[in-house]
Parts: structure tokens; sequence; C-alpha cells
RNA sequence: GGGCGAUUAGCUCAGGGGUAGAGCGCCUCGUUGACAUCGAGGAGGUCACAAGUUCAAAUCUUGUAUCGCCCA
């Protein structure tokens, strides 16, 4: 092949992944195509869920961030003033886990540093190695506005933290009270329900016998998975209605081993089919136990310290002993003493903390907490009436019963690294709740009248704390800063369901709370990603798949198009490998679409004039429809967070129809003589081109800003920015569209008719036209040039008259098409070609005809319905009938 | 125990009252002037089961089975 002008390209032989992304990327951000102020545009507001300063990009991460910026890309072509507001949190447990450990390394321990200089290292570790998140980010091609990009400990933010709290306080929304928490003995800090994994553990139930006061040999028996908190054991419930027990009903037994007198309550938390239907009750140490003694006004004594150590509550024996080696003393003396009535076993759930791997203590402790119910009023109020609604709805009811039945939310926690609480107390413990330590100072004199020793909580608030203000808090609050007022009031919060209690609901409170404003109209809950098995994946599986090995492997795009595609809604995604190769094939048919563009002029000497209402060639006009089409259904699947819709309208008409036919059909143009034709679908496939780049650009930025960019130096922006493209449904043209969905199906029958008889591709063979009206001689006339060269066709000619011998035969609305071979057909395997066809086609008459016969049928159906099986019974028995004088021509030959 | 969801081609999954779809895999053919990371063609499914509603059910209802996830 000569290398002459007409296919030089400005494309390389494949796009370069590795080479073009992150140039693409330095490019757009050095740019600041990232960034808000666009005067003209409506806001569009997203904020980034931050992502945990320890963490890296995992799968999750990867759908997440895919999604969010696909709906920032495209609102940003559609000329909104467009913020994507990245940040991290600070992570206060695992973050100060991190350092410990390095401190560890070192042979040291927090507390021999002191917490100055511990928060001081807690920084340096920041500095160094937090948030390489954000690079692997990059990678992703996420358009986020890093030079706004936020951390919940900044001191800005920090700020507004501690207004929250200082606030919430003043409005007797946050108190101090004393309540069971879950509380990790190993960390010594309270946690949140979040960091609380419930597993299913083998265990045993231990019956033992209490003795009843006043009744010689009456035990009441109870069983218990956690003997060690019989210590701390204060009552025993049964059923109000239990027959066994009335007469025991307020009468007191005697607590083996410590002595204590236990009072038996009516309470229908014990279940009389459980067990012996009395069951023990330690408020101290077990939430529905705690729930029993506030009924019963139950005394709570706590038996441990803040390692799950017995404390001085216990008889001296068991004092200062570990929680599971106690359990151990228990069981031995209880059995010593005739008490232990069996042993059973038993599978039941125990929590553990996610972080530190040890079994949580419910524990009775001081903490802060929030009065979430009147906070989370508005915000059920704000979902029920349908100001935030949540995609897809089904999540609402979620919602609802957890903001319903929502608890008190315990806030402190025992940590050093964290916003410490700006509580600071006095001598007699009275509380001053302050922004700083001066007003805290001057309060305090105030209220003594002479200056007093304070000393500051040492406690810290839970992440989920500053998390809650994130929509506000990173534009600026409490300032009142222009992008607060243009971009407070988001439009999309796009989130896991895992955290819609945690987080969302949160956000919902403080947002309504402290700007009197919802903070997003819209929450898309997206789905978990899964191994391609289906399991969760997890570090200790071994089944996690690094995002970025993909990047690395097929691309950013490749990725980012398999992760929209799979994201249908309420569906978790199993990834699979495959499917990222497959998506990395069609940015590379694409670019091949391109580059075939190119090579034959399509972005030389462009028409700036060109207006696709104005094509005459039927090919044109129905490209353009089809084009529109697409975009369209591109254009409703992303409003409706459809993004496997988008993906599919895109993928489908780029391959399916652009490539595999609109190229194919325009080639005879290309490699022929009429210039003026030539020019108009030239013009055409370029503008095609530049609506393909632009609907696809949201799922795959790079391949498309880098075609975008190669082909032509004129462009006036880059596609990042470039318009979203047209959807106007006057450029589709039906008359066009028939003509070429006819010659589509034409050489579709054809070829399938040569290949199931064995037709050697590279065969010519003639076309003969029987029964043609003069509507379809006209196009056959019009579109000869690609029949012949699509269906490998010599000659089209009419025929009349009897069928020509030795051909094989298609039936297209009402022409019948032969094609005589040179050699004698093999008449049995035609035959039962057609045999076969028309099988097909009996089966689709009995059906349909069988529906119009009846008369129920012919009533009730709509009449488009009846009117639609009607033309499709014609139309099936006019092609029957012409297969069937196939088949008896051949018949009469054999 | 309660709630939510799933069950559709060999695999992974879309669809959602009016003739069953995609990608991958498989089979046949093909180096035709964008592309073998490709092209042309093909095989393959009583849409888990049962009953009901309807002119019409893969789709709606109810129940059953199996499997997930969340909560207690």
């Amino acid at each position: 092949m000569s290398e002459n002008q007409e296919t030089s390209t400005k494309l390389g032989k494949t796009f370069d992944c590795h080479e073009a992304e992150m140039r693409i990327y330095d490019s757009w951000e050095a740019k600041g195509a990232f960034k808000p102020g666009r005067a003209d545009g409506d806001p569009f507001t997203i904020v980034l869920p931050p992502p945990n300063v320890t963490g890296s990009l995992h799968m999750g991460h990867a759908l997440n961030h895919t999604l969010q910026d696909i709906l920032i890309r495209f609102e940003r072509m559609r000329g909104k003033d467009v913020l994507w507001q990245p940040g991290m949190d600070h992570a206060g447990i695992a973050t100060q886990m991190v350092v410990e450990r390095q401190l560890d390394k070192e042979g040291i321990s927090r507390h021999d540093l002191g917490r100055d200089k511990f928060i001081e290292r807690v920084w340096e570790w920041k500095e160094e190695s937090g948030g390489i998140i954000f690079n692997q980010m990059r990678r992703l091609g996420q358009s986020c506005d890093w030079s706004r990009q936020r951390f919940t400990m900044d001191e800005g933010f920090a700020n507004g933290v501690l207004k929250v709290f200082v606030e919430l306080y003043k409005q007797d929304l946050i108190y101090k009270a004393k309540r069971l928490v879950n509380w990790d003995p190993k960390l010594k800090t309270a946690i949140s329900d979040l960091e609380v994994e419930q597993k299913e553990v083998n265990g045993h139930y231990w019956h033992f016998k209490y003795p009843v006061d006043g009744e010689e040999d009456r035990f009441l028996t109870v069983a218990t998975t956690r003997p060690e908190t019989m210590l701390g054991d204060v009552a025993v419930a049964v059923h109000p209605e239990d027959e066994r027990y009335q007469d025991l009903i307020g009468k007191t037994l005697t607590l083996p081993l410590v002595g204590r007198k236990l009072i038996v309550v009516a309470d229908e938390h014990a279940d009389p089919e459980k067990g012996s239907g009395a069951v023990k009750i330690t408020p101290a140490h077990d939430f529905d136990d705690n729930m029993v003694g506030k009924r019963h006004s139950l005394e709570e004594i706590n038996i441990f310290d803040d390692q799950a150590h017995t404390n001085d509550n216990v008889p001296e024996k068991y004092r200062g002993i570990d929680r599971f080696h106690v359990r151990k003393m228990v069981v031995a003396d209880m059995d010593a003493q005739g008490l232990l009535e069996k042993i059973e076993d038993t599978v039941h759930t125990v929590p553990y903390g996610d972080r530190s791997g040890v079994v949580i203590e419910p524990w009775l402790t001081d903490q802060w907490y929030v009065n979430a119910e009147v906070l989370a009023k508005p915000a059920l109020e704000a979902v029920e009436t349908g100001t935030t609604k949540l995609v897809p709805k089904n999540w609402e009811k979620t919602y609802y019963d957890w903001m319903r039945n929502i608890e008190p939310w315990c806030i402190s926690r025992q940590l050093w690294w964290g916003h410490q609480i700006p509580a600071w107390y006095g001598p007699d413990g009275k509380i001053f709740v302050c922004m700083t330590e001066t007003e805290a100072v001057a309060e305090a004199l105030s209220h003594y009248g002479e200056e007093k020793q304070l000393t500051r909580d040492p406690d810290v608030l839970d992440t989920w704390f500053s998390s809650a203000l994130w929509p506000f808090g990173t534009l600026g609050w409490p300032d009142k800063t222009p992008e607060l007022g243009k971009h407070y009031g988001g439009d999309v919060l796009v989130t896991g369901f895992d955290i819609i209690f945690f987080w969302v609901a949160r956000m919902m409170m403080d947002g309504i709370h402290f700007m009197g404003e919802i903070p997003f109209h819209t929450v898309y809950v997206h789905a978990l990603v899964r191994d391609e098995h289906g399991a969760k994946m997890s570090k200790s599986k071994g089944n996690v798949i690094d995002p970025l090995d993909l990047v690395n492997k097929f691309g950013a795009d490749a990725l980012r198009f398999t992760l929209a595609s799979m994201e249908a809604q309420g569906r978790d995604i199993k990834m699979s490998e495959k499917r990222v190769e497959g998506y990395r094939n069609f940015g590379t048919k694409l670019w091949n679409a391109a580059r075939f563009c190119d090579m034959n002029g399509c972005f030389d000497n462009i028409d700036v004039e060109f207006n696709p209402a104005n094509v005459s060639l039927a090919v044109n006009k129905w490209i353009i429809g089809e084009m529109v089409k697409a975009t369209a259904e591109v254009t409703r699947a992303l409003e409706n967070f459809h993004y496997n819709e988008a993906t599919a309208a895109i993928y489908h008409f780029t391959w399916g129809t652009f490539c595999d036919w609109y190229v194919e059909l325009i080639k005879p143009q290309f490699f022929g003589q009429d210039e003026q034709a030539k020019a108009e679908t030239r013009n055409t496939a370029a503008w095609v081109m530049d609506q393909i780049l632009k609907s696809l650009h949201p799922f795959m930025p790079f391949i498309t800003e880098e075609i975008w960019g190669s082909l032509r130096d004129d462009r006036e922006t880059d596609l990042i920015i470039a318009p979203w493209p047209t959807q106007d449904a006057t450029l589709i043209d039906v008359l066009a569209s028939q003509e070429l969905n006819w010659v589509i199906q034409l050489i579709s029958d054809i070829r399938t008719a040569r290949a199931e008889m064995n037709v050697p591709a590279g065969a010519k063979l003639d076309l003969l036209v029987q029964g043609a009206s003069s509507d379809t001689e006209q196009v056959l006339e019009v579109q000869g040039d690609v029949i012949r060269r699509l269906a490998r066709i010599k000659n089209i000619t009419s025929h009349d008259g009897d069928a020509p011998k030795g051909a094989i035969q298609v039936t297209v609305g009402e022409a019948i098409y032969y094609m005589p071979l040179a050699d004698v057909i093999d008449i049995t395997a035609e035959k039962a070609r057609l045999g076969k066809n028309l099988d097909k086609l009996s089966k689709e008459i009995a059906g349909i005809s069988g529906r119009l016969n009846n008369e129920k049928f012919m009533a009730k159906a709509p009449k488009n319905v009846v009117e639609d099986n009607r033309k499709n019974l014609e139309l099936a028995e006019q092609k029957a009938a012409k297969i069937k004088e196939g088949i008896s021509r051949l018949e009469a030959m054999d």
C-alpha cells in the first residue's frame, strides 16, 4: 500500500493511555478546568464523601467517584457552574492507630510523648503519608477542584466543628450523661455502632441455679452466654404471663458467689420459650438488661474497669482479673457449689471492634450525647415531603426506620487525635462550653466571682460529628463566603448504602439546623462492588481487586466505563476483568473510527457553517437522526441516574451503528468521485464524531479529549468544557431512517444466506430482483454501490418470469432477491435453510393469528396493538408465501 | 425472628404486560484500502417453581424453594 496523502492521520495506531492520561489531566488542571466560577451558569454542586486520611483507593471509591465524576462532567458540559468539593476526614481511631504503631516500632508509647507531642507526630505523618488517595483519584480522572480541598482538622473547618458543638450545647441539644456505650477495652474508647462488627460464633449457654429466698431447695434457673457478668446481676426477669413464675414475682433470690439480693421482676424482655424462661439482669453490662433496669429502677453495678478487668464491685477473690479468666473462675465455682445445672452449645452473635479485633464491652461511662431526636425531625420531614429524594426510592424506608427510632448519638471518644471537646470544668465540676479557653476563663470568672483552675475535657469528638458539617463546612462556614451562598444547598450526594445513617442522615440534620436548608436534593445510593464470585472484597479474604491495577492494565477510561455500565440501580456489582478489557477494546474501536474519518479528510477544510439540518443524502440524514436519538437517551438516562442505560446507548450507537454500518456505508463515496457528496459526508462524519466524543466524554474523559484535541487544531475549547451535544428531534428523518433500515436488512439477509449456504466469502454473486416496487427500485439504484460492496454483489438487475436456475433466495419486503451460483447449488441444503426460515415464520403466524381470532383480544386490546399484529401478520404471510414458492421451485428441480 | 433484594443464554448481567436482550465464552468463515484490542455469520433460554389477575404474564399478585445483604 502506498503512503499517499489520503491515508495520513494525526492519530497513532492505538491510544496510549499510559502516555496520555496524566498529560491530559495535568493540562486540564493547569487550565483551571475543574474550578467553578462560570458566572452565567446555574450552580451544580457535589461534595465528595471525604475518604479517610489513612486510606487508599479501593474499588468502592472507584465506583463512588466515577459516578460523581460522570455527573460533574455531564453538568459542566451542560453549562452549569460546577463545583465538586474534595477533601479528607481525619479518621480519629484509624489515624491514631497508624501513628501509635509507628511509635511502637520505636519502643515508645503515646503516653511517653504526651498529648501535644503526639499530635505533632500525627500531623507529621499526615504531611508525609496522608492523602495518597488524592493522587490515586487523579489517575481515575476525577475533575474535583483540588484548589479547594479540605481536611476536617484544618483550622477553619475545625473551628466550624467547635462552633456546631458550642451552639448545640447552648440549645440544650448536646448534653453529658452516663450511659452504656460500646466500649473497646483494647483501644480504651467508646466506638460507634458502625465500628462494631457483629459476628456469629460458637459459644455456650451456662445454666445457673439461683436460690430462692425463704424457700429451701427452690432455685430459679437462668441461662447466660456470659457467666462473668453474673457478678453484676441485680435482678432476674420473667415474663409477666409466664405461669410458672407468677408466685416468684417480687420475691428475692440470693446471688451465689456474691450474696447480693436479686429481685424477681416481670418484664416482657424475658422469653418464656428460651431456656428456663428466666433471664438474669445485668444493667451495667448489657444493652437489653439496661432497658429492663430502667423500667424497674434497678441499680447499675459496673464490675469492669476500662480494660475489662474486674473492679472493686466484685468479691475480693475475683478482683483485677481479665473478663475471660473471670468467666472460667465463675463457672468453676458455681459448679463446685452444685449450682451449675448444665452447659449447652449455642451459636450467638458477639460484638467485635473492627479496628482492634477484641470483643466489645457494653460499659457505663460519662459521654457526650447529641439529642438526635430533635435534629432528626426536620431531616425526616425533608425526605417524607420529597424535598430530598433518595434514589433508588426503596432506601427511603431504611432512612425512615432509623430516623423514627433514633437513639441519642454518643459523640465523645477517648482519643487524642481529633477535635478536642471545647468544654472546661471548674473545681466543682461546673461545665463551661466555649469556643476558646479565654472565653471559658472569662465565663468561669463571672460565675465564681474569682479566678479558678479550669481543666479541659480530654476527649475528642467522633469523626462523624465533624463530617456531618461537610456540605457547609467545606464552603467556609461559619464565614459567609460567596461559595457558601452559591453552592450550599447542593445537588446530589452519591454514596454507598452503608453510611446512610452515619453520614447522610447527620448531614441532613446539621445542614437543616445550621443552614436552614437541605444540603442536597438527591441522594443517589449505589451498589457495593464485589469480586467476580459475588463475595464482599476484603483484605482478609484476599479477593481485593485494586482499581489502580486495572487502570494500569486497561486505562482509566475502561475502568470507568465498566463501573458505570454495571451500575444498575439496586444491584451489587461483580467486578470482572474481562468486562474492563472489553471496554478497553471499545475505546480502541472508537480510536480507529476516528482515524478512519481523519484518513479520509473529514477534519481537513472543515465547513464551519455546516448545519446537520441541511444534509441531502439519506445515509447522512439517517446517521444524524440516530446520533440525536442516542444522545437524547444518554441525557435522559443520566438525568435519572440510569448509568447502565447511558453507557449502553452510547456504546451501541458508536460501535453497532456508527462503526458497523455508517463507516461501511460511506466508503463507496470516499473511494468514489462525487466530490459534492464526499464533502457533505465528510462534514457529517466529522459532526457525528464530535457528538460521539461529547456524549462519551463523561464516561471516557481521556481518550475522548485526546481525539478531540488531535483531530483539529482550531478547537475553541477543550472537550471537557465543550457544550453538551444537541438533542434536536427535528433532525430525525423518518424516511431516511426507513430507507437505511431497509438497506441494512437486505445486506444482512444476503450475508446470512451466503454464510449458511457456504458461499465463499470472497465470491461475488449477481443479484436478480423480482417484484420490487418502484420505490424499492429507486432505493436499489441510489444504494446500489453500498449493497454491492457490503453484500459482495457483482450486478443488480431486475428479473421477470421464472426463478433463475441454481439460485439461493432472500425475501425482504415485497420483493424476492435471487443469487444464482455458478456451480449447481446444494438443493438439499437450500431447501433445509428455507424450511428453517419458514418454520420460524409459521410459528409467528400461528401466534399472531391466534390472537387476532380471539374475540376477547379484538374487543379489549388497544387499537394500536391490534393494528401492529395485523401488519406483522401480513408481512409474515407475504414472506412465508415467497419462501414456500422457493421451496416448491427447488422441489421441482429434484 | 423482622426487613430488603435476587433467581432470565455456558458465565456475568440488562429489561419489566403485547414475537426474549447485551457483553464475554463457544462454533464456522474471513489478513475486503480504520481497527485481529477486528470483521461476517451461527448455535444457545418452557425468564426458579406453583397458583391467581388479564384478551395477553418473563414482567403484576400471592405462596413455595434456594441464595445474598441489613437489623434484632
